[in-house]
RNA sequence: GCGGGUGUGGCGGAAUGGUAGACGCCGGGGACUUAAAAUCCCCUGACCUUUGGUCGUGCGGGUUCGAGUCCCGCCACCCGCACCA
């Protein structure tokens, strides 16, 4: 066979067109084959794929081809996660519409996409910045409604009192406004509320079920949900009203030292009337940002309201003070706090002077132990604290709740961390809520006829805020119900909404409903799941939330979306800057104007050195990035898959190296070469230790891929390569070669296609079974004994597989090596383990 | 701050409680070539008195005949924290 060399500027564009002709990836529901869904997180359409994208897509890529090659009918689909601030963002700054920036970049990413020959269903393409998709959305929405899982209630938002708009997190800064440098102030909105709260036993027990999950996302979820077991009761304030507290330690009561409420808690409101350092001081709260990590690495600050609560049990009167600790959202927003056993009231005891009783200590004799740095939050037993006294933690839980109960003053309760899921923005870019606002019948909902209720196109940007608020003529609208002028609701939805069902969606596409059942059974659930850590909580929560709640109203038999989930890594580069001379700020440079050495990196620029940093996440704020189109057109979509693949465990971060791209094309061009040796005819006697590698190889790979080890299973593929450069041509050497091109086919498709067509085998590789393993061939007969003196190694030995403990001993004692170690000591003990070593123990 | 994770040669990593470093990258040496590229072969954890030995899986302890792996306590870094997606 005449030598040529492997072209992928050619040979890419050929196969993708080949595939595309055949249409080789359109999934049929009809089909009698066993049925696998393989799904990546869509993109969000920023503008250009990101490294982490291919990584991401080629890992599910792989996994798609496999099933192929096993004979299961695949469903692989790709759409775009359209709306969302960058592209309202885009039309501030550049003044261009949201709409026409979102579908630039999606046909620009779809193109790319298309360049890396990902085994794509391209008919069941979605943006969810359409109506074709939003508006079954806005239907679904409507169908929770009736449900009673949409409601809406006061909430806090970040508000820029300058630019007079509401602020995502990420554009709070240091407390302060993003564009305006305003500091950002709590306000009050009325927005709209999914009920997850109403799930949050069945989403908890439902984690119990996913076991192709991994452990650590169920962990996070678990605890996010966060059931925790308490004590509801009310203090009797000096005012003589009462105030509900809850706390999840009960047992800790006698350590209680004062009492907290939040800012925005009535009694807080009572407190400044007229008590104007009062006010100051809830102003000074509503100051700075809404999270949670803002909120509780600040300094705890409070302010005492001169109201006292009366202690349950010992009757002490408790200080009642304000707190910026305390969340309205969770429990009733006050607390008793027991500084001696939490650190946050600990912290603010210490800084107001409050006592810090003990009672929990190792032991009964520990009772007036002093406390070191902080609290102590741990088990132990019951002191200072009467008929709780000797009990260990959790039996005083339940005595001290048991008392509550009969004594009628408070209740054993379950709380739950999780709160409802607000999805109201007040943005332009998203799906509209389906609600108008009327004088005279309040909210009501839209009607399903008018729908999808969409986006208008006439918008500017120009001036902050919500440009549909703004929209005189797309707001007005007639009541459904009285007829009379009315108002749309100018809140669109959460994207996260748009993400918690496009997977029914790619599977069932009627144009008249969001989904149909029957076809979504086919495909569900998604046979696996791909996509980064940081989706661990928030989305997968929201997406077996919202499958649980068409499941609830009987829309859906699936209870859990997602069988099997995979978390994927980053991809990382080495950082290269400067620090100026004048202010000592680092400025970047991108790996393409560096060029880096072993051991240094110069600007190409002026061929002086630039600090090499860490390697951290390819960002463009640190410029470590690197353009997925520049490295296809260099080295081919088959090389820059393989490197997604190589060295790094998939669920790790990949740190991007040009020296190990460039490994990868080699490796590219060296199978090709190996296919060219391919001999149909070739005769010879057959070699078994070659044969046995083959179908050891199969077996790994397999295994690797199911597993996601796509790292291993790349190490196994380059010892096979090698071991077949090795051999002597023979009948064994070509089924080896094309067994290899079957190997390689879901990672290098383009190259396996092309020797496929070379190698002159029948239709296209894409479609062809993955090669069957001989059993038989998976047993080795000689296996390496490693022999031990004290735990440490002298001597390896080959044995016979299955060699009894005594013969192993015998072989193990007859080392001269292992003899000269022992140097005459008397054996006390010979550990044998069976085909793996001999541990002498003297 | 809270929750979750990760840590092994120069680098990415491999290793059901049983030979630490498979495989790849970098580096070194050699072959081929007028030369270079490409390709192929060999070497490549550190140290030592080198046919051998000692040390070595973030740090400090522990369990075990045997620990990268299990247990306890630290450290560093990464992810999430509800309006980034």
């Amino acid at each position: 066979m005449a030598e040529s060399s492997f072209d992928p500027s050619q040979a890419d564009g050929r196969w993708q067109r080949a595939w595309d002709e055949a249409q080789t990836f359109r999934a049929d529901s009809g089909s009698s084959k066993p049925k696998s869904y393989v799904l990546e997180m869509f993109p969000y359409p920023s503008g250009r794929i990101h490294i982490g994208h291919v990584r991401n897509y080629t890992m599910g890529d792989v996994l798609a081809r496999y099933k192929r090659m096993r004979g299961h009918e695949v469903l692989h689909p790709m759409g775009w996660d359209a709306f969302g601030m960058p592209a309202e963002n885009a039309a501030m700054e550049k003044g261009v519409h949201p709409g026409q920036w979102t579908r630039a970049n999606i046909e620009h990413m779809k193109a790319q996409l298309q360049r890396l020959g990902f085994a794509l269903d391209w008919s069941r393409e979605l943006a969810t910045c359409e109506p074709e998709y939003y508006g079954h959305e806005q239907a679904l929405f409507l169908d929770l409604y009736e449900a009673g899982l949409v409601y809406r209630k006061e909430s806090e938002v970040n508000w820029d009192p300058v630019d007079q708009t509401v602020l995502a997190n990420e554009q709070v800064i240091d407390g302060k406004g993003w564009r305006s440098g305003a500091e950002v102030e709590k306000r009050k909105l009325s927005q709209w509320f999914l009920k997850i709260t109403d799930f949050a036993e069945e989403l908890l027990e439902g984690l119990g079920a996913l076991e192709r999950w991994p452990d650590k996302v169920r962990l996070m979820q678990e605890n996010w949900i966060g059931r925790s077991q308490g004590l509801q009761f009310s203090f009797t304030l000096s005012t003589g009203e009462p105030l509900a507290v809850y706390t999840t330690r009960p047992d800790t009561i006698f350590g209680a030292s004062f009492v907290a409420v939040a800012a925005d808690h009535p009694v807080a409101r009572a407190a400044a009337q007229g008590n104007p350092s009062a006010e100051e001081f809830i102003a000074l709260c509503k100051r700075g940002g809404t999270t949670a990590a803002e909120l509780e690495t600040a300094e705890k600050l409070g302010f005492d309201t001169g109201v006292t609560a009366r202690h349950p049990f010992t009757g002490e009167a408790l200080p009642v003070y304000i707190a910026n600790f305390v969340l309205m959202d969770y429990g009733t927003g006050a607390i008793m706090a027991v500084p001696g056993h939490d650190q946050r009231d600990f912290e603010f005891a210490t800084k107001y002077g409050l006592a810090i009783p003990r009672v929990v200590a190792d032991s009964v004799a520990q009772a007036s132990d002093p406390f070191g740095v902080g609290a102590e939050s741990g088990e132990g037993v019951l002191v200072n604290s009467r008929f709780l006294d000797g009990m260990g933690v959790d039996e005083a839980k339940a005595e001290v709740i048991r008392r509550a109960e009969s004594e009628s003053w408070g209740e054993g309760k379950t709380v739950w961390r999780l709160r409802d899921w607000g999805v109201s923005r007040q943005r332009y870019w998203g799906t509209p809520i389906p609600f108008i606002h009327c004088a005279t019948c309040g909210v009501v909902p839209a009607p399903k006829e008018s729908l999808p209720i969409t986006l208008p196109e006439d918008v500017d940007f120009q001036t902050p805020g919500n440009p549909l608020q703004r929209h005189e003529v797309w707001k007005r609208v007639e009541c459904p119900q009285c007829g009379a002028e009315a108002t749309r609701e100018t809140d669109t939805l959460d994207t996260f909404v748009n993400s918690s069902w496009y997977f029914l969606r790619f599977a069932s596409q009627p144009a008249d409903r969001p989904f149909d059942p029957e076809e979504v059974a086919k495909w569900l659930p998604v046979e696996q799941y791909i996509g980064g850590v940081e989706h661990a909580i928030l989305h997968l929560l929201y997406a077996r939330f919202w499958t649980r709640a068409l499941r609830r109203m009987g829309r859906l038999e699936v209870a859990e979306p997602f069988a099997s989930l995979f978390t994927q890594g980053m991809v990382t580069h080495e950082t290269y800057a400067r620090r100026g001379a004048d202010d000592g700020r680092q400025s970047f440079f991108s790996p393409e104007e560096v060029e880096r050495s072993s051991d240094r990196a110069v600007l190409k620029a002026d061929g002086f050195p630039v600090e090499i940093g860490r390697v951290v996440k390819m960002s463009k704020s640190k410029k470590n990035v690197v353009d997925p189109d520049t490295i296809v057109e260099r080295h081919g979509a088959d090389a820059v898959r393989w490197f997604m693949l190589s060295d790094s465990p998939p669920e790790r971060d990949l740190p991007w190296s040009d020296a190990g791209m460039e490994g990868c094309a080699r490796f590219v061009h060296r199978l090709w070469r190996l296919f060219g040796q391919y001999d149909a005819g070739a005769e010879g006697t057959e070699d078994k230790p070659l044969e046995r590698k083959t179908h050891q190889t199969i077996a790994a790979v397999a295994t690797d891929i199911e597993a996601l080890g796509f790292n291993k299973a790349v190490a196994r593929i380059y010892e096979l390569t090698a071991a077949v450069e090795k051999a002597a041509p023979a009948a064994s050497r070509s089924r080896a070669i094309l067994t290899l091109v079957q190997l390689v086919a879901p990672m290098m498709p383009h190259l396996a296609e092309e020797a496929w067509q070379k190698l002159a085998q029948p239709g296209l590789v894409a479609d062809a079974p993955w090669p069957e393993v001989d059993p038989a061939l998976l047993v080795e007969d000689e296996v390496t004994i490693a022999i031990q003196h004290m735990g440490k190694l002298r001597d390896t030995l080959s044995a016979p597989k299955g060699a009894s403990k005594a013969d192993l001993e015998a072989l193990a004692l007859a080392s001269e090596k292992v003899q000269r170690s022992i140097d005459g000591a008397a054996i006390r003990k010979v550990i044998v383990v069976p085909d793996r070593l001999v541990n002498i123990v003297t």
